[in-house]
DNA sequence: GGGTTTATTTTGACGGAATCAAATTCTAGA
DNA sequence: TCTAGAATTTGATTCCGTCAAAATAAACCC
């Protein structure tokens, strides 16, 4: 295990308190917006500007400690987990997000069947649907209507 | 074949002048922003709101005639084609956006290993890499580089 | 440790994309 | 033709992110 700061300092990135404080909001929330991770860091360390969180984020994001998704709808997400390539699964009604496996290591996973020519260096896969929780919710609204309700499984994935 | 008129009575969508002008606009653009349709309108038939724009294009959304996409760091897309699933592939240097077949017809096209109990209705794939023109542009960089020189195919995709 | 250079952080203004709300105008149907 | 309901226009507004300049802090060298 190493250090945030030696995780810094080993990419060159010189060590600030706002960068550690990041590290370790982005430890806690493993899907936030950037607005989420100020906050995040405001009530750690007191304050920390829009700029410097973006600024900070986005070089993280070049320098491969990060990955930044951008779903459709809602401010991009930043996350910690970039050793693989696993891919999205994002609820349509409540915007949470998980981490889905995938199945080929190393990038890019899929192919196209025609690359009109391109040289593709990532397939970006989100899987969109409804949560457990929604369903759950949706469900007794379905049930009401007469649908049959679905039987719902418990997320393994917080 | 149907006339736009018809596909709009079809969806029970009043027909007017702008909504004819949008779908004109989306024939003759294949994946455009929602800026580039109304100033195609405006040249074709002199003004549209930006209001009207979002609202029809939202409209057309919902009702299945036309898709939306949204890839990261820009305007969302639109596009006519929505008989099939299939994906996209987009240039990372000049954003050219191409069709991209999906071996499975129905959504979603893909499945997810742990679905963690979601329901999932659609497998969003986006193929990013860079098309053949930046790729000739960057291999005549990469070449002075000492690298080697890719062979770059035509593409069928304009 | 002190001083210099370089990079980061802060601050505030700015931009694009999309939405909201209210008034006006138009389409569809009788 | 007339009316009810829907679409369009207009202008303000929100949200996300970036730009630019000044202030501040980290790294490096002696």
């Amino acid at each position: 295990m190493f250090s945030n700061a030696t995780i810094l300092r080993k990419h060159r990135i010189p060590v600030t308190a706002q960068r550690l404080a990041l590290l370790r909001a982005l430890s806690a929330h493993p899907h936030a917006t950037a607005d989420a991770l100020a906050e995040a860091v405001r009530s750690e360390i007191g304050a920390i500007s829009k700029q410097a969180v973006y600024n900070t984020l986005g070089t993280f994001v070049e320098k491969g400690i990060l990955r930044r998704i951008q779903p459709a709808g809602s401010a991009a997400l930043y996350e910690g987990r970039v050793g693989d390539n696993h891919h999205h699964l994002i609820c349509r009604s409540c915007r949470k997000t998980v981490d889905v496996a995938c199945v080929v290591g190393e990038r890019p996973c899929l192919k196209a069947v025609d690359d009109s020519g391109f040289q593709i260096d990532e397939a970006e896969v989100i899987f969109w649907g409804t949560c457990p929780e929604c369903l759950e919710k949706d469900g007794a609204k379905k049930a009401r209507l007469g649908e049959p309700h679905d039987f719902c499984k418990q997320t393994n994935n917080p």
